[in-house]
DNA sequence: CTGTTAGCGCATTCAA
DNA sequence: TTGAATGCGCTAACAG
């Protein structure tokens, strides 16, 4: 591979000069800088990121560390991530890097293993927690992190995330609007900042507009098609105060309610409404649904530009606060919501 | 982070002599060894992977690249892989890292980032091709590299592989030797090398047992069920001269055998024989097939040991010799194979 | 068995 | 606008 010194030699000119003329500083002639550029290209020079990274401290290579699971990769929900932070970095010249740990391995050592290597200048964090420890680590050994979503009330770390919180509660919002009073919210694992989120805004909702908190009625688990089947099974099992209308925390529980309330005879909107929430993966679009469902609409795909952008600019030093970004969403109505039967 | 200095300043020794007894040199003090790793233990040493690289060449960082692909993550095959190598380098205190390109993004360019990067020591390639152009890429730039297959007739890089020609050939001997004498082998996308060699393998079976050729039914396709789907509907076709027994490429093939010829009301093994090779994903178990399914067997999750070991030995400069391992198989017979049909 | 010296490739002082 | 000198943390030659 060319060095900085083939470079400099071929340009004649020294290292420090080339070095500069290629990083962009100010204080280079135009016409050298456009010289050395040349011949950088000409020779195939690629910075060394060992090197860099040793005088520097930084090498621009981010790291994602996921917890191998079994089922990690039977949705498309990981590939969207994975490929969509490799994009986006890359278009940003870093490189993203995966770190899959064993499965029954501790994730906090892994982190520190990785820390201690000072191979990476940073890294994503997905699924926050309330009092995430992985956050808890970076932050105590000065590591910038960007988190997708957001950990606590006043977070104090770069991240992307949408308004769970509100967008939950216009979905309820929504229901109650159009007279439901008893209505189930199908809820992911507890312990992630976005399920309390969802539910806090759930519940907001129904007590805003003075209704029975035992209307409320919340169920969590893995947000897959059997959370919608199971859940529908047993909220309509004969004798139990069934809901009027099921808020989904994704397309995949509703599937699942779909098939439940198609088996069990219930008709949507009929008997039950059903509105959900859309991450828009390709495998399952919410317009084809039968009836089409109603959706509160924040497609996971415009995150990956934010988040490389939120974990750059830290990186950069930049303020927090322009490292915190929120997206946007909006609701979709479909035919899958309607007044609660008389 | 504690380095070599801060270790060498509490221990009381040389810098040196703290590497040395660190990487396990013979010419310390046994004394001093144990001495040194206590503190380094103590101070929560890791040695900086960058600045081992820069001045050693190694940083212990190897690395996956795979294409984005929608369907990549759908079965449990990629993840099986990078949690067996991920594992596997972890337990021999290497870094593996997976680099998950862009869909629209042609390969090789993306190596030569890596390459040029000057992070990563070696590479682990799959999916090997004929004449694969990431291989010659990697061999022209001296990078080590191990092939989970093999490339060309003799291999001049490190791989483990299984003998897919004497694993088709037992397969189609074992069907030739039950009176079967029109066979369809449902073989995977032409151009990669295990494909030719099970090709190879089942044609040469048919032509020592002096059949026919236009006995030999060959389809290729992605290995998946709805090869075995589409395959079985066209060879079953009313008028076609229709195979009496078929070879899987995999156990996903074979699931889609099952399906159609369920369908077709074709009776296994009665009207057709069926057997695949089996890689062994958690997801499909050939003996829970009805009825049991006949396979050779070479569970891939037994790989990813040798692959790893193949990759450090050559990082080593160990001899070639000693990174290429032909893994073992064996047959498993069950009831989907009996004589045809006279 | 141990320490001294040198240098990996690069970015960044400082001086010109 | 440019160049020379320094050091990031580490390993490897070379002494002793």
């Amino acid at each position: 591979m060319a060095t900085l010194k083939d470079v400099a030699k071929a340009a004649g000119l020294s290292v420090t000069q080339v070095s500069r003329a290629l990083n962009g500083h100010s204080d280079v002639n135009p016409d050298t800088r456009e010289r050395v550029k040349a011949v950088a290209r000409t020779l195939r020079y690629q910075p060394n990121l060992s090197a860099r990274k040793l005088v520097s401290g930084r090498s621009g290579m981010v790291g994602l560390v996921v917890p191998q699971a079994p089922d990690l990769a039977s949705d498309g929900l990981f590939m969207e991530v994975v490929a969509g932070l490799s994009t986006q970095f890359s278009a940003r010249g870093m490189q993203f890097v995966l770190h899959v740990a064993r499965q029954d391995e501790p994730i906090l050592p892994v982190y520190q293993r990785l820390i201690g290597h000072g191979a990476l200048d940073g890294f994503v964090l997905t699924d926050p927690q309330e009092d995430d420890p992985r956050a808890a680590l970076l932050a105590g050994e000065g590591i910038p992190f960007v988190v997708h979503g957001r950990i606590g009330s006043e977070p104090r770390h770069a991240y992307f995330d949408i308004d769970n919180e509100c967008i939950f509660f216009d979905l309820a919002g929504h229901l109650i609007g159009l007279g439901h009073r008893r209505i189930a919210l199908l809820n992911g694992v507890p312990g992630r900042t976005y399920v309390t989120a969802r539910r806090t805004g759930f519940l907001r909702a129904m007590a805003g507009a003075g209704l029975d908190p035992d209307g409320a009625i919340i169920r969590n688990g893995e947000m897959t098609e059997a959370l919608g089947l199971v859940s529908v099974v047993d909220l309509f099992a004969p004798g139990a105060a069934a809901p009027t209308a099921i808020i989904c925390g994704n397309t995949r529980v509703a599937k699942g309610v779909y098939h439940a309330a198609n088996a069990l005879g219930l008709a949507i909107p009929g008997d039950v409404s059903v509105i959900a929430h859309d991450d828009h993966l390709a495998t399952l679009k919410s317009a084809a649904f039968f009836p089409a469902l109603s959706v509160s609409d924040a497609p996971l795909r415009d995150s990956w530009q934010p988040l490389a952008g939120c974990l750059a600019a830290s990186l950069d030093g930049a303020p927090l606060k322009q490292a915190q970004i929120v997206g946007p969403h909006r609701m979709i109505l479909r035919d899958s919501t309607a007044a609660p039967r008389v």
